[in-house]
DNA sequence: CCGTATTTGTTCGTATGTATT
DNA sequence: CAATACATACGAACAAATACG
């Protein structure tokens, strides 16, 4: 099987099969075009005309194109209605118990009501992951892409991919974070950067001098958090200290603010708050304090982001951003839908920003005018 | 056209194919026959290899037939889908953030590893989704299906679509529990039963007396996990007191544990234990058992089921059953992979049983002989 | 309306490659 | 290894429908 694929791209009825599929697909032949004709394609391709009718063949079956007696082979008007797989590709970075199965549930949620179902891709937050599945999903039959970019602070290198989809006219919704280069593409995400600066802001309201921050350098929704902590510093006219700061990559992301914070101590830093990129990174945070014989909230305040699980338990409740989780979903899945149905144009808002909200804990103290 | 249809049928490849496709419907021709080769064809029906070759083709897009390169060409058995579609469907009962995401990475890793994707579906533990879902994925192009039964325990009224899913050869594995009337087929599953009976030994061999439970109805693990529970019971002696056990419904999980604990602290009914269905309910159960002015575990010893986060915080730690998450997921997918490409023979283990194992935390505690 | 060129539809012949038995 | 059977490819011829001057 396997060989066989290989060798059908070496095929000689097999590659003009998919170089006409392709101009199709592209629009550079039009719905109701005449092909050339058998003989023209066979003398331009340097293949004899059996073989240019077993291409057309093939692209016959599969709706593409019908030929007339007499007339000639023409591009057929159900290319866009032979796409109804009902198929909506869902990428993301993790498959973790984060946050991730509640923005599927919102996904599906979305989907199934209208009877599309969800074709699971999971990179690992690897950009050579994400290529390959995209060239994958390419060769599939899916309607549109939900996509949650790999490490979406890098450059992408595979823009072509994403152009291509274009070219199939195939949608595709950014979640979670977006590839800087393509801000005007559709993209349902958090205001991140709002998010930052809530909670940033909130800790400098509650009389904080010392706030430490630890942030993912990878993903754009690290950066956006980080740019807001440095906006509500400015704005509190605080100094923007860099060596505060602590930046952590994905791949160690289980060593490093643990790690991290251990470092800022050692070096004896002043520090009453950390700002933590997620819940996740806080209870990290937290354990590294709790070590280092710091209590939570009297000797230090700390607050998470997304509103996990984490962040409530019995008797500990962390202050930190509620993350909408199904409803991100639940917009991105609508948004990719009225791309489907109405197509580009019809949408008003392609770029949804959802607004964070604050949610209070215990993990952090009101110091007013002491220490 | 009229024209066309009439003329067609004195065409040499029209009436050949009409011949052999009339020689398949009266049966002359049988299922997985071969048919007689292109040359001999040629040579009985005195028209070129060609024309066969044409005639055939047009059976095989239509389904009647499959040709095998080397071998012949063979009467199909029934609409052959191509079977290169690279999608197994899995079909779910909750996304929701409690084991799911473990179960779907798991799957994810051995699937991905074999260039397989996922397309996911969800029925809300609902047996009419199962059903609607079940049909529209036989219109689709999958190779298999992952499948964890909705309300596992009532009977299956769709049997059909199983078997509809054996007639087409679409190998389907079971997850979590199974329908009983279909022990036999391939599935990968805990032994509840010895789960059930293992918490329930341990909560006796620390010096329990009455143990209470709180067991699901409507899903064959809360059977199982109940059949341990009453064989762990019925090995120390010990009365089964079926007024002892709470057995709670899917669609008022929320509620009913609650109440049931508070109904039988009401009815004073003797309790130093309870064994729970699965963490969430041991959850649950224990707030019922704090708003009743009782301490665990002083007061009353509870065990959870699955070894979720919930088991694991700061201070206290559920005693529980671990549950293999990614490596039930992962098995099922290996296991499906098997039967996709061995055949349904070629598998020695069909049925995987995974042994259970204890988890002690601290929410038990050992009663030797007072009380 | 006719004739011619173009274009697809059908059929035959031939050759080589590759998988299976 | 040889025989068998399907897969791909090329060349040629004629038929039938259509377009156009």
């Amino acid at each position: 099987m396997t060989n066989q694929n290989i060798q059908q791209k070496q095929l000689k009825y097999y590659g003009l099969m998919e170089d006409l599929k392709e101009q199709i697909l592209k629009g550079e032949i039009q719905v109701g075009d005449k092909l050339p004709s058998e003989n023209e394609l066979s003398a331009r391709y340097q293949v004899s005309r059996q073989t240019v009718r077993k291409a057309l063949s093939i692209l016959e079956n599969a709706g593409y194109i019908y030929a007339e007696h007499g007339r000639g082979t023409f591009c057929s008007e159900l290319v866009h209605k032979s796409r109804n797989s009902k198929n909506i590709a869902v990428v993301t970075t993790y498959l973790s118990d984060y946050i991730f199965p509640r923005v599927i549930a919102g996904i599906d949620g979305a989907l199934a009501k209208e009877g599309y179902s969800i074709i699971l891709k999971n990179t690992n937050n690897s950009r050579s992951q994400e290529a390959k599945y995209l060239e994958e999903l390419l060769q599939k039959d899916i309607e549109g892409i939900i996509i949650e970019p790999s490490k979406s602070q890098i450059y992408c290198r595979h823009m072509n991919l994403y152009q291509k989809l274009e070219d199939y006219k195939i949608p595709y919704v950014f979640i979670q974070g977006c590839f800087s280069k393509m801000s005007d593409k559709p993209q349902v995400l958090m205001d991140d950067c709002r998010g930052g600066y809530m909670i940033t802001k909130y800790l400098i309201d509650n009389g904080h001098k010392n706030i430490a921050g630890v942030f993912k350098a990878d993903d754009i929704q690290g950066q956006n958090r980080h740019k807001g902590y440095v906006m509500a510093l400015q704005e509190a006219g605080m100094l923007y200290d860099p060596d505060k700061v602590i930046w952590f990559h994905t791949e160690d992301r289980k060593v490093h603010p643990y790690h991290g914070i251990m470092r800022l101590l050692e070096q004896k830093t002043q520090m009453d708050a950390v700002v933590c990129y997620n819940d996740q990174i806080a209870m990290q945070v937290m354990r590294a304090l709790k070590d280092a014989g710091l209590k939570v909230p009297e000797d230090i305040s700390v607050t998470g982001y997304d509103n996990s699980y984490m962040a409530i338990s019995d008797e500990f409740r962390l202050t930190t951003i509620v993350h909408p989780q199904e409803k991100l979903g639940e917009m991105a899945a609508e948004l990719i839908l009225d791309l489907l149905h109405g197509g580009e144009d019809s949408v008003r808002e392609k770029k949804i920003l959802i607004e964070p909200e604050l949610v209070e804990g215990n993990s952090c103290i009101c110091r007013t005018e002491n220490k």
